[in-house]
DNA sequence: CGCCAGGCGGGGG
DNA sequence: CCCCCGCCTGGC
C-alpha cells in the first residue's frame, strides 16, 4: 500500500482487503452512512469520509493523523491475508471468502462501543443507528465543519450524571436503565476499561458481563469491535442459524476458527448476508 | 390488530 | 442449572 497525501486528504494506493462498503455494513458499527459514492461517520471528535475506487481509498485526514490513530483505527497491524490463508484450509470458511474479503475489524472506542452494543439487545440495526443519533445529539459535545454541525459520542462522565427520565429522548425503552448503570460503573471505575486490553479474554468478559445489560452476546461484541480480542465469537441469532446450516452444528460447543473466531463471524455472517 | 427483532434479567421449576 | 417470560419501541 501506498499513501499519497494532499492538502487534507490521503489516498490509500492498491490498498489490499480494504473494502469500505463491507466493512462498515457488517453490524460492526453504527456511525457510518453510505452517502453517494461515500461513507460518511463520526470517529472521535471527527467526521470521516471515506470513497474508494477499486483498491483506492480516499480519507478526509493527514497521513500524520493516519499514522497516529487511523492505521490502527483500521486495523492495519492486522495481516488478513495470512489469516485468510488458515481459513482456506476449512471448507466452509474458504467459500465465505469470495464474499466477505475486505471487511476489516474496526478498533472502536470502548465505551461507545458498550452503550451501542447494549442498545442492540434485541433490536434492528435502523433503530440502533437512530437511538445513538438521538445520544449523541442530547448529550455528546457539538462540532461544526464545512459539511455543518454534527456531534461526537457522549462520555461516561456525562452519562453518569443522567437520571433515568433524562433518557427518555433517545427512546431507547428498558435499555436506558443499562445504559446508566454502564456509565456509572465505568465512571467510577468499577470498569477499569484500560485493565481489559491488557487481562485477557476471559477475564475482560467476566468484568463486562458485571454490566446490566450485557449478556454473553454483548460482552463479545464489545470484546472484539473495541478491544481487539479477536477471538471472540458473538453468537446471535443469526450467527447461530448459519452454524446449524453450515456446519450442522446442534450443541453449544465453541468451534476454534484457528484463533481468529471474530473474522469468521463477520465472513459468515456477511456470507449468509449475500446468500439471501 | 398481533407479532417479534442481531438479548437480557429475574423468577420459578 | 435451565427454561421462560416480560420488556420499550417501531415496523410489518
Amino acid at each position: 500500500m501506498k499513501i499519497i497525501e494532499n492538502e487534507n486528504k490521503i489516498i490509500l494506493k492498491d490498498v489490499k482487503n480494504f473494502d469500505i462498503e463491507k466493512t462498515f455494513e457488517c453490524g460492526q458499527c453504527f456511525r457510518f452512512d453510505k452517502m453517494g459514492d461515500s461513507y460518511i461517520g463520526i470517529v472521535g471528535e471527527k467526521r470521516l469520509i471515506l470513497t474508494q475506487k477499486q483498491n483506492d481509498v480516499e480519507i478526509n485526514i493527514t497521513k500524520k493523523e493516519f499514522d497516529e490513530k487511523f492505521y490502527h483505527y483500521f486495523d492495519f497491524e492486522r495481516d488478513y491475508k495470512a489469516i485468510e490463508s488458515a481459513f482456506e484450509k476449512d471448507k466452509v470458511l474458504k467459500n465465505t471468502i469470495k464474499t466477505s474479503s475486505g471487511i476489516r475489524i474496526l478498533k472502536q472506542d470502548p465505551f461507545e462501543t458498550m452503550i451501542s452494543f447494549i442498545i442492540s439487545a434485541s433490536n434492528n440495526i435502523p433503530r440502533i443507528k437512530k437511538i445513538i443519533g438521538l445520544l449523541c445529539q442530547n448529550f455528546g459535545v457539538r462540532h461544526v465543519d464545512e459539511m455543518g454541525e454534527y456531534f461526537s459520542f457522549p462520555s461516561a462522565k456525562t452519562l453518569a450524571e443522567l437520571k433515568i427520565e433524562d433518557l427518555s429522548v433517545i427512546k431507547a425503552g428498558y435499555r436506558d436503565k443499562y445504559i446508566l448503570d454502564c456509565a456509572k460503573k465505568v465512571d467510577l471505575g468499577e470498569i477499569d476499561i484500560l485493565s481489559l486490553f491488557n487481562i485477557g479474554y476471559d477475564d475482560a468478559r467476566k468484568e463486562l458481563l458485571k454490566i446490566n445489560g450485557v449478556g454473553p452476546k454483548v460482552a463479545d461484541c464489545i470484546l472484539l469491535f473495541a478491544f481487539g480480542y479477536i477471538e471472540s465469537f458473538p453468537k446471535d441469532t443469526w450467527i447461530k442459524k448459519a452454524l446449524f446450516e453450515l456446519y450442522n452444528q446442534k450443541s453449544d460447543d465453541n468451534i476454534d476458527f484457528y484463533g481468529y473466531g471474530g473474522i469468521a463471524q463477520q465472513y459468515l455472517f456477511y456470507y449468509m448476508r449475500q446468500k439471501k
